[in-house]
DNA sequence: TGTACATCAGTGAACGCGCGTTCACTGATGTAC
DNA sequence: TGTACATCAGTGAACGCGCGTTCACTGATGTAC
C-alpha cells in the first residue's frame, strides 16, 4: 500500500490470510476475552495446522499487538470521519458510543484492564494522540460566546493550561482542554460500566445518561 | 465469626491458611493480572504441593470468586466507614480514590474488563447495591437549598425518576439519583483511565481532574 | 514455450511447559471412653 | 492419665490437556534464462 502499487498474487494472498487470522482472533476474543486468544485454536478453526500461522505472525504477542493497533486505528478513523463530516462534540460522542457498542471487547482491548508489564509500541501511542487531536479541534469550536464568566478560568482550567504537553502545539483554549478531557473521562465512565454490564437490571437507560453528559459537554 | 464464638485451633489454622492463600493470590494478580492466577503457583510460593490447596478452596473458580467478593466487601466497607464518619459526596469520592490507588488490580477485578460468560453470584451483587445505597444517602443530603431551578426536573432526572428500580425504596429525590449516578460514572471514568495508565505522560495531574468533578457533583 | 532453480505455504512430529484436578496414601492432631 | 479411634492436613504420582514454538520436510507456485 505504501511502497509500490503493484501487488503480486502471492502478496495479495498473504494479506488476505493475515486478515482472516485477525478475524478469527476477534471472534475468539469476543467469546473468551483477550487472555483466551490462542494461535493453535485459530489455526484449527481455519482448518490449518498451528505452525502455519507463524508464516503470518511472529507469534502470539505480535498478533495481539496488531489487534490493539487495529482497534486504535478503527477508533481514530471513526472519530476523524465524524469530525470531517462536521460533527460537533456531541456528534463525536455518538460516533464513539456506536463504535463501542459495535464490539465491546474491541473497546476493552484499548480501555480495559491493563496487563501488568505490557507496553504498547510507539506507533500505537501516536494513534492515540491523533484521537486526542480530533477531540481538541471539536472541543475548541464547542465554546459558547465568550462571556466574562467563560473568560475566568476555573482552577482546573488553570492547571490544564499550565500542564498541556498532551495537547502539543494545538491552539486550544483552557476551556477546550477541559472539555476534551471531560469528553474522554465522562463518556468512558458510562461506556465502560455499560459494556461491562454494571447497569444491567438497574432499570434506567444508559443512553439517557450518555445523552445528558453530551448535552453538558459544551458548558 | 457468625455462628459460635468458640473457635477450635484447627478452625483458626484453616482460616489463617485460607487468608494466606488469598494474599498470595492478590500478589499474583498484582504481578500478572487475574488471568495469570494459578493454584499451583500459589502453592509452590507457599512451600506446599498444589493439591494441598484443594483443602481450602474447591478450585480456581471458587478462589477467584472469593477474591471478587472480598474486593466488593472492602470497597463497601470503605464507603460505609467514610459515610459513617460524616463524609459528604466529595468525602466519599476521596475515600474511593484512595481505595482504588491502594490496589489497582483489586479495582479492576470489580470494574475491569468482564470475562465473557462469567456471572458474579447473588451475594456479590447484593454488596454492590449496598454501595449504591450509601451513595444515595450522601447524594440525597448533597442537594443545595431547594430553589425553583432545582425543583424543575431535567430530562435525565425525569427518566431516572421513572426508572428507579436500582434505588429500591430509598427516599431519594430525582436530583439525588442523578448525583449518585454521576458520582459513579464520572469518578470511575477518571479512575479507570488513570489506573490503566492512559494519562501517563500527558503532563497534567489526574487528581486535579478528580477534584474538579467532586466539586461539581453537588450541582 | 520450455526447462532449471529459487521461493514460499503448509504439514506433522516433537519439545517442554504449566495448568487444573483426582486419587490413594502417610502422618499428625484432636476426640471419646 | 492412657489407650483406641476418627478426623483432617498435606504429599507425590498421575492424567489429560492445550499452549507457544522449533524444525526438517513436501509440494506447489513463481522467476530467470
Amino acid at each position: 500500500m505504501s511502497t509500490a502499487g503493484k501487488e503480486t498474487p502471492r502478496e495479495r494472498y498473504r494479506a488476505q490470510l493475515r486478515a482472516e487470522i485477525k478475524e478469527r482472533a476477534w471472534e475468539q476474543i469476543a467469546a473468551a476475552g483477550a487472555p483466551g486468544l490462542s494461535l493453535n485454536a485459530i489455526a484449527k478453526h481455519m482448518g490449518m495446522s498451528g505452525p502455519a500461522l507463524y508464516r503470518y505472525f511472529a507469534g502470539r504477542d505480535e498478533l495481539i499487538t496488531e489487534l490493539i493497533r487495529d482497534a486504535y486505528r478503527s477508533l481514530a478513523d471513526t472519530v476523524r470521519t465524524a469530525a470531517a463530516s462536521g460533527a460537533d462534540l456531541a456528534g463525536l460522542g455518538h460516533a464513539l458510543r456506536t463504535w463501542a457498542l459495535e464490539d465491546p471487547q474491541r473497546y476493552f482491548l484499548i480501555y480495559g484492564t491493563p496487563v501488568p508489564g505490557y507496553h504498547a509500541p510507539d506507533d500505537v501511542t501516536l494513534i492515540a494522540s491523533d484521537i486526542m487531536d480530533a477531540l481538541l479541534v471539536a472541543a475548541q469550536s464547542a465554546g459558547g460566546p465568550a462571556t466574562a464568566a467563560a473568560a475566568a478560568k476555573t482552577p482546573l482550567e488553570s492547571h490544564l493550561a499550565e500542564h498541556r504537553q498532551w495537547a502539543g502545539d494545538h491552539p486550544a483554549s483552557p476551556a477546550a482542554l477541559r472539555r476534551a478531557l471531560h469528553f474522554w473521562t465522562r463518556l468512558h465512565g458510562i461506556l465502560s460500566l455499560e459494556l461491562a454490564g454494571h447497569f444491567a437490571g438497574m432499570g434506567f437507560d444508559p443512553a439517557e445518561l450518555y445523552e445528558n453528559e453530551l448535552r453538558h459537554l459544551s458548558q
